[in-house]
RNA sequence: GCGCCCGUAGCUCAACUGGAUAGAGCAUCGGCCUUCUAAGCCGAGGGUUACAGGUUCAAGUCCUGUCGGGCGUACCA
């Protein structure tokens, strides 16, 4: 149930009525305990446009809403704020075993997610890490909300590098070992190639005639590709394993799948008369984007010399989303670098007609990783971390940390709880933040397991199923409701009944930060509950109700996490 | 030069998109384990929200300007 929606329109209803036009009732949580659980400040505004007092008008509301069975009590306060306490029967009606944790948009959609696309001449490094858990989480949480979801994996396999690439494994074609080692080390195999690029001029011929052999379809130079391709995805696939990214094969939709129609998209363009030519190459000119000296800034989709570039591609892929994959909605989760590139795509797609006014185009964007020195990751030099190390490290340092914590487990049980724990640090040092400034790269700060971070959350977690264990609790044989009395208790129940709305916000925004700070605020709640109001030790009634908090709670902190794309675990 | 983004506690970040006394975590200091997991709880200190104006019942949030930072700005992706 989401009620804050339920609560903007029940009063947003009378605020109408008051107003004899629509009028909003701007429902939010209130700000402090003593102004109730909700505070509508919709008066105000209204007031302002009626010509009456603020007070007078929330009165006015007041009367004519019915809460009943919601709220117990309503009062105006301050300038006319109106504040809203829930009744214990509508909390305990609420949080009940057959009402479900997120219930279905009836409006589903179909919404494409373009994430993680990560270059594929190079091994995956942490600058990554943001695009693919950013956009693991907001895949999962369309799914869950009962949307059509299509992942699109736009990875780089395409372009000149492959070129030095390429005639790099023809070099070691004959030593298949020798291959085979250089290969599963992706970013040394690419600085290899490189070294020989620059260092050898009959090298970098043979690398430029391969960039066209693979441009013009030779079949022998596509094979290798292929195979390097083929490998380099497996690395990909190994690392979205671990981390428990929901990508595979079938979601990977790469430049190069785009090569045969972009000599369409050119002529499209044309055809609508939306091209121009400038010094020689093939152009859309947009009156909103000028260049340096203030003249028009163009869209180069055809180079002058006949070749295509990356708008070309993304205009292609644009076309595809909504035309073949029939997208009510597209999303890129990509990098702010590339902010003014998706703004001229986007424009040109719109002036083109691949998208039309009620379907949804837009880049989420984020800062880029930088070094401890401030300076940006180097990603053609190397130097950037690699992903794997990343990982290792977080599964490293949560291993020491569960093996001082609980000495007495045994090795496999203590290496699985430090997978789940580590790499659900590492996803929510990223997911939990919203910046769309660049940020320092720093592994105390990635790997902590203190305070605001998924071990808390996870603790939360099994700190209750330990409760249950301890309990020998049978669910099925309670069936009372939940009474929350103390202030503990109705901070967690009104708490637990904000997830489908803030569960909604992260499908609309893409912001998963929003489900970080709610999943949060949740487990405090729940350890304060948990400190101060004894559950298995309290008579039957309360200990019933108090069961049930918890189950709630358990219950939303595991698919909460799951959303996020981190475990849970019994034990830590 | 122009465009976009940003500037909140010593550090990393919130602030439900204009609402009441700007909140958390880390770090610092003090308290709480013979009662459900101390990866926890309770408390203290720490702020002219870069600066200056403006808009209004109400501004960290909107507008203008200044300073400081990042990114982008014609054939790389």
């Amino acid at each position: 149930m989401n009620l804050r929606k339920l609560l903007d329109e029940r009063i947003g209803r009378g605020m109408s009525k008051v107003s004899g036009a629509p009028a909003l009732a701007v429902v939010t949580r209130s700000s402090r305990p003593e102004f109730g659980d909700f505070q509508a400040n919709g008066a105000m505004a209204l007031a302002k446009k009626l010509k009456r007092s603020p007070r007078e008008i929330a009165a006015q509301v007041i009367d004519s809403i019915d809460l009943n069975g919601i709220a117990d009590k309503i009062e105006i306060a301050g300038p006319g704020f109106i504040n809203i306490w829930l009744s214990e029967a509508f909390l305990s009606s609420s949080i009940c075993a057959n009402n479900p944790l997120i219930e279905k948009t009836p409006q589903a959609q179909t919404v494409v997610v373009d994430y993680s696309s990560p270059n594929l001449a190079k091994e995956m490094h942490v600058g990554h890490l943001r695009s693919t858990v950013i956009g693991d989480c907001v895949t999962r949480v369309l799914s869950q909300l009962g949307h059509t979801v299509i992942r699109q994996n736009h990875v780089g396999d395409w372009g000149t590098q492959f070129g030095m690439l390429l005639t790099h494994m023809d070099e070691l074609k004959d030593r298949k070992s020798a291959q085979k080692e250089e290969l599963a080390d992706l970013e040394f195999f690419y600085r290899a190639a490189k070294k020989r690029f620059d260092s050898d001029p009959e090298f970098a011929d043979r690398a430029r005639a391969n960039v066209v052999a693979l441009q013009s379809g030779n079949v022998d130079v596509l094979h290798t590709w292929q195979q390097f391709i083929d490998i380099s995805l497996s690395h990909c696939e190994a690392l979205y394993e671990r981390l428990d990214i929901q990508l595979t094969r079938a979601d990977v939709r790469g430049e190069s799948a785009y090569n045969d129609d972009l000599k369409s998209v050119v002529e499209d363009l044309d055809s609508k008369g939306l091209l121009s030519e400038s010094n020689g190459a093939r152009c859309v000119f947009l009156d909103e984007f000028k260049n340096k000296d203030g003249e028009p800034l163009p869209v180069i989709v055809q180079k002058s010399d006949g070749g295509y570039l990356y708008a070309t591609t993304d205009l292609s892929a644009v076309r595809h989303r909504f035309n073949k994959l029939r997208a009510d909605r597209a999303l890129y989760i990509v990098g702010a670098p590339q902010i003014l590139h998706f703004q001229q795509i986007f424009a040109v797609a719109r002036l083109a007609g691949y998208v039309t006014q009620n379907q949804e185009l837009t880049h989420h964007s984020f800062g880029s990783m930088l070094a401890k020195d401030g300076k940006p990751f180097s990603t053609r030099k190397g130097g950037a971390e690699k992903l794997a190390n990343l990982l290792d490290e977080a599964e490293e340092r949560a291993f020491e940390l569960v093996s001082s914590k609980s000495p007495e487990m045994n090795t496999a049980a203590k290496k699985s709880i430090a997978r789940v724990v580590g790499f659900g640090a590492v996803k929510y040092a990223d997911l939990s933040k919203n910046r769309t400034n660049d940020y320092i790269f720093d592994w105390d700060q990635m790997l902590s397991f203190d305070g605001n971070t998924a071990p808390y959350l996870q603790y939360a977690y099994s700190r209750i199923k330990s409760l249950f264990k301890r309990g020998e609790v049978d669910f099925s044989k309670i069936d009372s409701g939940i009474s929350a009395q103390s202030a503990q208790e109705h901070q967690l129940a009104v708490c637990l009944l904000v997830f489908q709305e803030t569960v909604e916000s992260v499908g609309r925004e893409a912001l998963p930060h929003l489900l970080c700070n709610y999943l949060y605020e949740l487990a405090s709640n729940y350890m304060r509950f948990y400190e101060h109001c004894p559950v298995l030790s309290a008579e039957e009634d309360l200990r019933n109700s108090r069961l049930l908090l918890c189950k709630r709670t358990a219950d939303t902190l595991k698919l909460g996490l799951s959303l996020l794309g981190i475990g849970t675990v019994e034990r830590m």
